[in-house]
DNA sequence: TTAGGGTTAG
């Protein structure tokens, strides 16, 4: 058939398409004798968006005979309107192609913006060049506009070659702009990709760095171990301009502390002072007793702790809590709870990290009832307890074979809506029923951990494996070793030798070489192509063949 | 945009 009615949206379309051509009419006359109106314009846009979003295919036909009065503002009224980044890539494509429109740098700032609010950054890139060709250079601001669009949705690598390309179109980009990104790199463990960009910023003639750019490599640097390379960038820093100021002189005594380094770190304090490098406060003091507490040497954290409130410095919520965990780990919860009445006496509440502290101190003296104490104080202040808490709870129960009150804070803690529960919490719980032969109530935690979304690890499947085989069970036991294997999760030495041993005890010699099998991936049998395409797995299989 | 604190098992 050649002949067929017209649709519902065809009907609108043409109806709108003699609107239009009316409304442009107008338009056209109303130029000619002065500025067109803004009413008409938004009319004319908006007729524009409609038309092209019920026939996007033709727009470019049917929007022909209204060429005199598609002026680039009037096209980027009409792609602003379009609900989504994909139709406004499309009609400013089509004005910009079929009618000639010359889109304005706002037009584009506006839709590569939105491509990449919508995860179409390659869509993002092709514009970004795009308007370079049709002559909008970007200017520093305009680059770091698209590079913080880029860097804010995630895509930290097209942002950083965005700014990469600084000289291509010879603007400079200010310090801010990079420090932040670098700073987000630093944060996701990319800390040799932020140094990689920061050596090629510094040889360019475009960037000039500033102190915190230093401060915030140093700490990349300081968070891998890296002390000697944080200190090289610091010997650096003045051949930029760049002065160290009393942030970088604590994340270097930082970074000595937390590699046991303490009476370096507490040199480089005292070596501050005596010259007059910086001023150092509560957080260069803090580092170096944490640093102590660290190594349980518990005198000389205190030493330093009184050696700061003698020069006057007052010791933060962070300082206390530093002391109070430090006495905890050492077993002494006198000195602890001494400590923990000084802050309330100085007028300095405890946190949640307070009572953490002094809650996992109680429990590993085996004092769960002044834990247990603690707990209900803490709730009495209205202090939240967060996942930290609940860990050292549940762990030290678990310990102390107390499964059932295990249970219930688990309980508690998965009914939060506002923490996340990790595997590591789960385990100490479902490892205690295991060993108990409560294999149902574990097995039961195993699939809300999935409907929680909580990946079980190879602990989880580890305890679930060894407290089948303890009770008999060996063919759920192989159940739970399939699994794993099968979602990617790898057995390790300790899950293979255990399941084996077992198996073998049970005179079960035919399931040894099957499970040898599975675990070097060799069991055609069994369908684990997705495990061998996950990156964890594949990468953890010479794990398994020491195993065997 | 940069500095100090608490959880981890088979």
């Amino acid at each position: 058939m050649l002949l067929r009615a017209p649709s519902y949206p065809n009907v609108l379309h043409h109806h709108l398409l003699s609107r239009l051509h009316l409304a442009t009419a107008t338009a056209t006359s109303t130029a000619a004798a002065g500025p067109a109106s803004d009413a008409s314009d938004l009319w004319i846009a908006k007729a524009i968006a409609t038309a092209f979003l019920l026939s996007p295919s033709t727009a470019s036909s049917g929007l022909a005979p209204f060429l005199p009065a598609l002026s680039p503002s009037v096209a980027f009224v009409a792609v602003r309107r379009l609900p989504t980044a994909e139709s406004s890539l499309g009609l400013f494509q089509v004005t910009r192609l079929a009618f000639g429109v010359a889109h304005s740098a706002t037009a584009y700032r506006f839709l590569v913006a939105r491509l990449v609010g919508s995860g179409l950054h390659e869509a993002a890139l092709k514009m970004f060049d795009q308007m370079a060709s049709d002559g909008h250079s970007p200017d520093g601001p305009c680059l770091e506009f698209f590079a913080n669009s880029f860097a804010e949705a995630g895509h930290l690598d097209a942002a950083l070659k965005l700014l990469a390309r600084a000289s291509e179109f010879n603007c400079r980009v200010r310090g801010y702009t990079f420090n932040k990104l670098m700073s987000l790199l630093v944060g996701r463990n990319r800390v040799q990709d932020a140094i990689f960009s920061f050596r090629e910023q510094l040889a360019s003639q475009f960037f000039t760095p500033d102190t915190c750019s230093f401060n915030i490599i140093i700490k990349g640097l300081c968070r891998l171990g890296d002390i000697e390379g944080a200190f090289k960038f610091f010997k650096e820093m003045r051949d930029f301009g760049c002065t160290p100021d009393t942030v970088t002189h604590n994340i270097l005594v930082d970074g000595l502390c937390q590699t046991k380094q303490v009476d370096r770190g507490h040199e480089m304090l005292r070596r501050i002072q005596s010259d007059g490098l910086c001023v150092p406060n509560v957080v260069t003091y803090t580092s170096v007793i944490s640093g102590y507490c660290k190594l349980s040497k518990m005198e000389e954290a205190f030493e330093v702790f009184s050696e700061m409130i003698g020069l006057g410095i007052r010791p933060s919520r962070v300082t206390y809590n530093v002391l109070i965990d430090g006495f905890g780990k050492a077993g002494d919860m006198p000195s602890a709870v001494s400590v923990y009445e000084r802050m309330m006496v100085c007028g300095c509440p405890p946190d949640v990290v307070t009572f953490t502290s002094l809650i996992g101190g109680y429990s590993r003296s085996e004092k769960l009832d002044d834990a247990s104490r603690l707990w209900n104080e803490m709730g009495q202040r209205g202090i939240r307890p967060n996942a930290y808490t609940f860990a050292i709870v549940i762990s030290s129960l678990c310990k102390k074979n107390r499964i059932s009150e295990a249970s219930h804070f688990l309980k508690e803690l998965s009914e939060r809506r506002d923490i996340v529960p990790h595997a590591f919490i789960y385990n100490f719980v479902i490892d205690g029923l295991c060993k108990v032969g409560n294999l149902d109530e574990a097995n039961m935690l195993l699939l809300e951990m999935v409907e929680k979304r909580c990946s079980p690890d190879k602990f989880t499947f580890t305890s679930l494996i060894i407290g089948h085989c303890m009770r008999g069970r060996m063919v759920e036991a192989i159940g739970l070793f399939r699994k794993m294997v099968a979602i990617g999760c790898a057995p390790d030495s300790v899950t293979v030798s255990s399941l084996v041993s077992c198996l073998l005890k049970a005179g079960l010699p035919n399931e040894v070489n099957h499970i040898m099998l599975i675990a070097s991936g060799r069991d055609l049998g069994l369908d684990i192509s997705s495990s061998k395409e996950s990156p964890s797995s594949s990468g953890q299989n010479p794990d398994i063949s020491v195993a065997m």
